[in-house]
DNA sequence: CTAGTCACTTAGGAATTGGCTT
DNA sequence: AAGCCAATTCCTAAGTGACTAG
């Protein structure tokens, strides 16, 4: 449904036929000491052979819920923590993440006297953590210069904790160790209760009443009326079905039986009606409402992780309502069910308080399980999917597996040649099982294409790599593969790509052995990819390729396209381009705002409005300084101008001059009223207007000449200062232009987000002095504050064997703008 | 092996905010 | 001082991938 537009135009892959045989004999380990300069040193690396170090029998053991059985930790308030910790440490068979956890804690940064004041306070009522920055009156230490509104200092709160400043971080965890000693927090946050509105909607022509339940749910399908779901069959369907259950639970109800005779519009309407109400709010009405729901949150926006104040995600238990399937999802608009605190479970330390639940009820369980990092979790019922409640992305947890991510990409680079020959090989292994997997290893790799496990019956149908389908993959001449399939999110993913020949050639082979409707890598499965990928890395897996391209990309185009005597602006737009490069690999879209084209246009117009202004300066110039004509910096660009725009502009210009002095005579007449003065005649408005037809008078006039007399207080040096800012408006708004033309279905949200390495961005903008505001929303900066801290001398160089994967992109990118 | 569970990241669209005219 | 619309944030669906039980 999206892009369809999308110019599915031929490239070229170009497999760099570096390294062949003789570098396979290289060993692993050697061939690893090329290391990136900048990695943190893993702390307990002793030896080069380490690698793949410790018997998987060694790990497993630390799973389990630890929490569960220690009964530790109670009754000793008053021993250091660190010695508490140690105390309490596993003997002997002790994992060794467990061990390195507490030395990061016995180092911490915080005096102790203050963390364990924090854990009694913790202790003896509901968690008090309150937020420091609400109305700090005078913010003695906040230097004058810069005094944000709302002010939410996170940074300068000793109460944060930084973690990328202490020694260690870098090493790769396994996923079963232990993340906490221990853990506070206030629970989760429910919904309202439902309040009926009364509002009778019709069945077959008639008001009916409805169960209060009855009632909310038709509410539910109501607000959706005018969306694409309340359009669509199988939504309504759903949406019907459930809703016939809870009406059929009050025997009150009236009778529905088709969907039909429904019609929901007096509550849509009900709907419209509050929202106006809702606008008309006077200032403090919204403020007070504001306040409330501030209030409301406090107590579960922070948790408490070994004594450190953690921001805490999505706290909200997630309302009831219609689940709102994405694509053509066999489940949408069935009824998402109100969430009980009988269903959520809490994941707390042993000795930290369990929260009070809603009156009446009481939690589903309360674990404490130290390898996980959710707080709390329930199962939703559409899908029986299991929800979880983290800390916010801000979050020490969040931030340090962020960066190990980008750390495992930048170990991709240490064995990407190697992996890449390697498939190259196996294109034409006589195991077909192998073939298929370097098959499939060559599009993860090339196109970036998600692993794409295999789905249900029950799910929307989208694939990814793997689960490709006969369908999905047309020949075409040339080696060309055309891609056409729905991936995640049922986003349409349309590529013409020429391959090597071998590739092309087993596409081919395995289509013909399966046939329509069946996977064209049918031996194939993600967990033997993974398990193949992991062979060559600890830790890699096929989404790694995808970090790893779009980063290096990313920085390869980046430093490309900026050149160091550009204007910031220009440089922004380097920056969006590179990015927007990135987007494209990754398929990332978003649909294009129905104001596009409008936007688009109007962009235009002011631009040359601009370029009209500048003429009027330019003219003005050369009446002053007739030398002037001859510099280039201040000729005639207008010229395309045309002489009927400029009509309609000059028209729309002494229209607007007409409205100013109207309406400035309609406020000076307000204001006598107001004095009890006499009002000003009308015949003085019309004097007054008499000024808009000097203008437009002068403005005719003026069209013709090439001289136009300025103002006698006007001088040659602020002209030329006027129109240098002149110039530097428009090309600022002619790059606007360009960027949101080409960004028209293209969203770069996605890959900042998750996919580009964001001490990229941190280098450049200090390398081309551009200040991270300009690329890192507030949230962004906030996310990545473990980015900052990057020596001056950090890069990452794109290697050279991928100049060709950029450059392909770069056809892409093209091909799909124009 | 296979299907299911669990925990965590990635994703687009809706809702809200905020900055800019008017 | 309000209205407009792009940018940002919120929301939660939809992936990945490790692990487990049968």
């Amino acid at each position: 449904m999206l892009n369809s537009n999308a110019q599915a135009k031929a490239f070229k892959i170009a497999v760099p036929s570096h390294d062949s045989s003789d570098e396979d004999d290289v060993p692993l380990a050697q061939r690893n000491r090329i290391a990136t300069p900048s990695k943190p040193a893993p702390m307990n690396h002793d030896s080069s052979d380490d690698e793949d170090d410790k018997p998987l029998s060694q790990k497993v053991e630390c799973k389990k819920r630890v929490g569960e059985t220690t009964a530790d930790m109670s009754s000793d308030d008053d021993v250091p923590l660190s010695k508490r910790i140690a105390s309490k440490a596993t003997p002997s068979s002790a994992p060794k993440s467990v061990k390195k956890e507490i030395k990061r804690d016995s180092d911490d940064e915080f005096p102790l006297s203050q963390k364990q004041t924090a854990l009694k306070k913790v202790k003896a009522e509901p968690m008090d953590v309150d937020v420091p920055s609400r109305k700090r009156p005078a913010d003695t230490k906040a230097t004058p210069v810069k005094r944000e509104k709302k002010v939410k200092k996170d940074a300068e709160d000793p109460d944060f904790y930084k973690w990328w400043e202490e020694e260690q971080t870098a090493e790769i965890e396994s996923d079963d160790s232990v993340k906490w000693t221990t853990l506070q927090h206030n629970g989760v946050m429910f919904p309202p209760e439902y309040v009926p509105h009364g509002i009778k909607m019709k069945y077959d022509g008639q008001p009916i009443t409805l169960s209060p339940e009855a009632e909310e749910v038709a509410s539910f399908f109501a607000a959706l009326l005018e969306t694409e779901h309340g359009q669509n069959p199988v939504f309504q369907k759903n949406f019907f079905e459930d809703w016939q259950e809870v009406l059929k639970k009050d025997p009150k109800n009236p009778k529905i039986k088709e969907f039909s005779k429904c019609d929901f519009r007096p509550i849509w309407n009900k709907f419209e009606q509050d929202k106006e109400k809702k606008k008309a709010m006077t200032k403090e009405e919204k403020l007070r409402a504001k306040e409330e729901k501030t209030k409301a949150e406090q107590p579960y926006l922070y948790a408490l992780v070994d004594g450190r104040k953690e921001k805490v995600g999505n706290f909200r238990i997630e309302p009831p309502g219609l689940f709102r399937g994405r694509g053509s999802h066999p489940k949408t608009g069935r009824l998402k069910k109100r969430v009980q605190p009988e269903q959520v479970t809490l994941n707390l330390g042993i000795d930290a308080k369990i929260p009070e639940p809603p009156k009446g009820h009481k939690w589903a369980s309360v674990v404490h399980d130290q390898t996980a990092t959710w707080l709390a979790t329930w199962k939703e019922n559409v899908n029986g999917a299991i929800k979880y409640v983290f800390l916010a992305a801000t979050s020490t947890w969040k931030g340090q597996s962020d960066m190990q991510k980008f750390e495992k990409a930048r170990e991709l680079k240490k064995h990407v040649a190697r992996i890449r020959s390697d498939y190259t090989r196996d294109l034409k292994d006589k195991l077909s099982e192998v073939r298929q997997r370097a098959t499939a290893m060559y599009l993860i790799d090339r196109l970036a294409l998600r692993a794409g496990n295999e789905k249900g019956e029950d799910e929307a149908d989208t694939v990814g790599c793997c689960s490709l389908r006969y369908e999905h993959i047309t020949l075409e001449p040339d080696n060309v593969l055309h891609f056409d399939f729905l991936g995640k999110d049922s986003i349409r993913y349309q590529n013409s790509v020429q391959v090597e020949p071998q590739v092309y050639k087993n596409i081919r082979i395995f289509k013909k052995q399966v046939g329509e409707g069946q996977m064209i890598f049918d031996r194939l499965t993600t967990a033997g990819l993974n398990k193949h990928l992991n062979s060559y890395m600890k830790g890699l897996s096929a989404k790694v390729f995808r970090t790893y391209n779009a980063s290096i990309t990313f920085q390869q185009q980046v430093d490309e396209l900026t050149k160091p005597d550009d204007s910031v602006a220009d440089k922004l737009l380097s920056y969006n381009r590179a990015n927007r490069l990135v987007a494209v690999l990754c398929n990332h879209q978003k649909s294009a705002s129905k104001t596009h084209d409008q936007m688009i246009s109007k962009i235009g117009d002011r631009i040359r409005a601009l370029k009209y202004q500048r003429m009027k300066l330019r003219k003005q110039l050369y009446a002053l300084d007739p030398k002037m004509k001859k510099k280039p910096e201040y000729a005639d660009m207008e010229s395309d101008l045309e002489d009927e725009w400029i009509v309609e502009h000059e028209k729309n210009l002494v229209e607007k001059e007409k409205e100013k002095i109207k309406s400035k005579f309609e406020k000076q007449n307000d204001k006598l009223i107001a004095d009890k003065q006499p009002r000003m005649p009308q015949s003085e408005l019309k004097e007054k207007l008499k000024a808009a037809t000097e203008l437009q008078d002068r403005l005719k006039k003026e069209r013709k000449l090439a001289k136009i007399e300025p103002k006698a207080s006007m001088t040659v040096e602020k002209l030329v200062a006027s129109i240098q800012k002149i110039d530097e408006r428009i090309a600022a708004t002619k790059n606007q232009a360009t960027d949101k033309e080409e960004n028209k279905e293209i969203a770069l949200g996605t890959s900042k987000l998750n996919y580009i390495d964001p001490r990229i961005t941190v280098a450049w903008c200090r390398q081309h002095d551009v200040p991270q505001e300009k690329v890192f929303s507030k949230t962004l900066l906030e996310k990545f504050r473990w980015a900052q801290t990057i020596p001056d001398d950090w890069v990452s160089r794109a290697e050279v064997c991928l100049e060709s994967v950029t450059n392909i992109l770069v056809e892409i990118l093209n091909s799909r703008i124009k």
